[in-house]
DNA sequence: GCGATGTTACTCGGATACTAACTGTCCGAGTAAGCCAGG
DNA sequence: CCTGGCTTACTCGGACAGTTAGTATCCGAGTAACATCGC
């Protein structure tokens, strides 16, 4: 399995179609949202939840509910979404192999110790380096990005569908 | 799970000793590895097996032998490393979702086509950095990082149990 | 009309399969060093 | 001597069990818009 799930591709592509209607639509359901992409709904439905969890979108109950963004596409970056969906996950975690080591006896010496093993800490140095281009890239950058080359009736007949909810 | 998988983990403190004894022993086997560091020495077997295919170290068959380097610490990069145990996995494995939007009819136009998804490219390029990181850091490195904090006595008390092999 | 009631379409969240990958174990096969016996 | 076989300690590689995380599904509870009905 890959390190960034599904769940979080999901995520993405429908907070996508939400910044685009975003200032045209009040709020988008699941239904819509899992029908449109064909995406299992119950499936969408956790990681919104997960997602409203994060704020990056808001939840409005009852019949004509849904959810839209909680704030700008430009104030959602693509590792908000990622930590949101798969939480803190380490690209590497650390068991302290070498404290394990025979030579030393029952207890390892403190230079030994988890907090400075050498190999995790250029794990976290990519992992870091990792997130910093996903920490830079936001909701409104792949918008602009889709919307570059895709047709502009594509958007328009998205908003279409989903006001006339056929 | 971790992206990294502890079996990289396990490579890579095993071939720091080997590091370390390269030029005073001719080969370590996976039993005085495996003992050493309290690792389950069938698992490590695996390991080893899929490093040396990727040339990382040289095996020796029959009584007496064991593992050695396949080449010089300084040429053997943590991705090599990763690489060699866990395959070329992505970080990110792209399901082309933007091409099963119903707006569409049958078949997906070519401008929301798996290759140039925004969603994808993104994800790629954190990959490659995080790559780049890994992979300028060598065996070397960390040896010298390690026996700069490490006192003097422990690589010559593992020369010893590696020969003497109580 | 107008308020009370019911229906419907949503969001929530818990419980539960199913699946795939990683970890770990077992075992049999092949190989080479070292020992030992028979010439 | 020295030559051939035996033992031993390794590497190989296949097969398989256990565990965990991710994916997906089902269902009941709560909420709010809208329609319907009784007054």
């Amino acid at each position: 399995m890959a390190y960034i799930s599904t769940g979080v591709e999901y995520a993405l592509h429908s907070l996508l179609f939400l910044a685009m209607s975003d200032d045209k639509v009040g709020s988008v359901s699941i239904r819509e949202l899992a029908d449109l992409q064909r995406l299992p709904t119950d499936f969408l439905a956790k990681i919104f939840t997960k997602l409203q969890h994060a704020g990056i979108v808001e939840g409005i109950e009852g019949v004509k509910g849904g959810f839209r963004l909680g704030r700008s596409p430009s104030a959602i970056s693509v590792l908000d979404v990622v930590q949101a969906i798969d939480g803190r996950k380490l690209l590497f975690e650390c068991q302290d192999i070498r404290a394990r080591c025979k030579l030393f006896g029952r207890k390892a010496p403190t230079w030994a110790t988890k907090g400075c093993c050498s190999i995790n800490a250029i794990m976290l140095e990519a992992q870091k380096s990792a997130q910093t281009v996903l920490a830079k890239r936001t909701l409104a950058d792949i918008t602009k990005r889709v919307s570059a080359k895709a047709p502009k009736s594509f958007e328009s007949r998205y908003i279409e569908w989903v006001t006339e909810k056929v």
